[in-house]
DNA sequence: CAGGGTAGGTTCGGTCACTGAACCCTTGAC
DNA sequence: GTCAAGGGTTCAGTGACCGAACCTACCCTG
């Protein structure tokens, strides 16, 4: 936690998880991990973070068991940084989290969340309003709303673009 | 936002919040308003957060429209800041990071949250599995959990180990 | 009416996290 | 051999956060 001080007379599961998850740009590397967001270079680019910070943060949230570090190649060796059951068991902080900020923050409907077995949009809760069940994380689906930019600058935003699953890994295209 | 900066390039709903919420104690203040905390005494106490900085988060909390400040009593002039309903809207943010930090940091369940009108646990998503409905802040009664220390150093600690329903305001016993 | 207590702040020097830029290393492609 | 790309580390500067001290307005008590 930021300034090296945790919040230590707080005997509170909030107070502990803001001590794991509560530093500056922590929350934006699992909502990126969560939308599919895998390598350092695509963190990079897609978050505007310093790589210092980026490079902490990957750190701390890997000994923290919320990603894992993992090899996809040897020659010349690269890692990628996945979710773990942990990292996923945000979704729903991040999803109330984004609902309070557009309606109390931007107003803006940015994204869409839907449920890929039906295509219909989740409820508040991350429930499918017709199938009446909480939604699995890979069985969200990630569009596009109205108010996002069309043509963003960097290539990560561009993939986004795209509608696909939560967790599916992202590919940006070859520039 | 620390250091001044925004997530300026992030076109996201959950960044466009955390900014507003996502500084070093303001989640904490937050929780407290909802536990019925309304005074800054109250709050320094429980918080353990410098003096200084308290009156800093307290201050942007009300120009963002998430506390509201108002005077109870004219002579001596006392303020206390009460949560607005966009300040209420965060509940389940903080109630699904509380189940978060149970789950996956401290292991213990420290605090229970009840339905009023039929005394069931509530479900994570603040829903009553009896009444199936979600249930509605000022209706949602705080209980201690197992995992709580029975007799804690401070005044503010101690008034909330009974059971009370959130937003309703904490009387502290006169020392 | 002097002295003490309380609520709610502000001020201030020191520390430490974040920032941006520069540099480094390994590998593969030309 | 040179270059580019991915994935970092290093480093000086800035500014948020820290704790402690100080300030103000009002009340109560002797």
């Amino acid at each position: 936690m930021a300034l090296g001080k945790d919040y230590v007379t707080q005997e509170c599961s909030i107070a502990r998880a803001l001590e794991v998850v509560g530093e500056r740009w922590t929350l934006l590397v699992v909502r990126d991990a969560l939308y599919g967001v895998r390598r350092y270079n695509d963190f990079l680019v897609h978050l505007g973070i310093p790589r210092a910070v980026l490079a902490a943060r990957l750190q701390t949230l890997t000994s923290e068991g919320i990603l894992e570090k993992r090899r996809y190649q040897e020659s010349p060796p690269r890692d990628e940084y996945v979710l773990t059951e942990s990292g996923i068991g945000l979704w729903p902080t991040l999803r109330s989290l984004g609902l309070w900020g557009r309606e109390h923050v931007s107003g803006v409907k940015l994204r869409e969340f839907r449920h890929a077995l039906c295509d219909t949009e989740l409820g508040p809760y991350g429930e499918c309003r017709v199938c009446g069940t909480i939604v699995p994380v890979p069985d969200v689906v990630m569009v596009p709303g109205p108010g996002l930019d069309p043509d963003p600058a960097d290539p990560v935003s561009k993939a986004l673009l795209r509608p696909k699953r939560l967790l599916e890994p992202l590919v940006t295209e070859p520039v």
